[in-house]
DNA sequence: TGTACATCAGTGAACGCGCGTTCACTGATGTAC
DNA sequence: TGTACATCAGTGAACGCGCGTTCACTGATGTAC
């Protein structure tokens, strides 16, 4: 059946934004294709009417999964009041829900180690080191510091730092220890970044 | 043919080594019985006679890490000079070695976002709740800090963060660029912890 | 205005491969008598 | 001391399943004439 013109992309959006947060939940093994698509109703053969390969498909994810953390990332950083954009930063990264929702947070915190393992050529596509550094320069507005330098550093560390916090807290089974883990995260990351 | 009294357990234990590194380096899903038995010159059927389970083999190896590790960590703060055991400690983990040789370095950095998807039942057998709190309150003796509870804080914020950082540097595919952001990241935390 | 044909997103059966797991078998050594 | 049998780590064929990918087909709509 012929369908509206816009009909196609809306589609591939749909999976992309669906296959981003199976990734991010279940890891890109452990998300197939077939599940995938009949979540979207639909079946597994129209997937490759819009991406060559699954490995296509984890590329436009992961980018997909980066701008979605990014905007909510904002948006908090917005409603905070003025001087208290750091600490509203800090504590929509770590926060609970985020730890709880891996499917709708940061794809750096859920995907990070298998990214490290994809051939090279998968790497370079995803462009970490450009995400890397919109992010880091984005973030570095709202860090203490003399020079521009300073503050893209403590940026980069405060996001990779809190990336692998998140992961060894959601590997914490005891709910209230989990808690008091990423309180203990929030204090200890908005202190490192003061001085 | 029947093989001397202690045969078992030395091929038990080559198979757990060996898994530790390969699930590291590859994940658990990239590494499979049949390579890992071929790597030991046996086949895989043989497997079956030591575990029940590649879950089971899971759980042994990740422990099996940790243990590799600290040995290692133990080692180099030894090796410091007094007073310069932090220093030491926060550079052996965040050494650009430790960094490119993911099979033989931390679990906790190679698994954890695996761990973490893993059902309940697996994550209470690996009594990852134990294995951290032994390396925390291993750790909290060379931490700065007032109390104990202080230093353990920090130690549990060191190796989280420190190994966030860790994955965060093996997706950056630039040599210079990773030696860069390792180093900085040593700095990062040794200040952070000194306060 | 009506008819024939082209288009193309989506369908679902089928293929191929990898991989975890099972199982009947092997054969050197230990043990019972 | 010699013989028959038990043991059990390791072998390798086979099974079953999931999953990524392919492909011939469908059928509603757009287009050419």
């Amino acid at each position: 059946m012929r369908y509206p013109a816009e009909h196609k992309q809306e589609t591939r959006q749909r999976i992309v934004r669906a296959a981003s947060r199976r990734f991010r939940s279940r890891g890109s093994q452990g998300a197939g294709i077939g599940d995938l698509m009949r979540d979207l109703h639909l079946t597994h053969g129209g997937f490759y009417r819009h991406f060559n390969s699954k490995e296509d498909l984890f590329v436009e994810a992961f980018e997909e999964g980066t701008s979605e953390i990014s905007r909510r990332i904002a948006a908090a950083i917005e409603q905070a009041p003025p001087g208290g954009e750091l600490k509203a930063f800090i504590g929509a990264y770590l926060d609970i829900d985020h730890c709880e929702n891996a499917g709708e947070g940061c794809p750096v915190a859920a995907l990070a180690t298998e990214l490290a393992r994809r051939p090279p050529r998968s790497r370079a596509r995803i462009a970490f080191q450009r995400i890397l550094k919109e992010r880091t320069q984005r973030m570095a507005k709202i860090m203490p510091g003399a020079t521009d330098e300073e503050r893209e550093r403590k940026a980069r560390m405060l996001m990779s730092g809190m990336a692998g916090t998140l992961t060894v807290a959601r590997v914490i089974t005891d709910e209230g220890r989990r808690r008091r883990f990423l309180d203990d995260a929030k204090k200890f990351y908005f202190d490192a970044v003061q001085r």
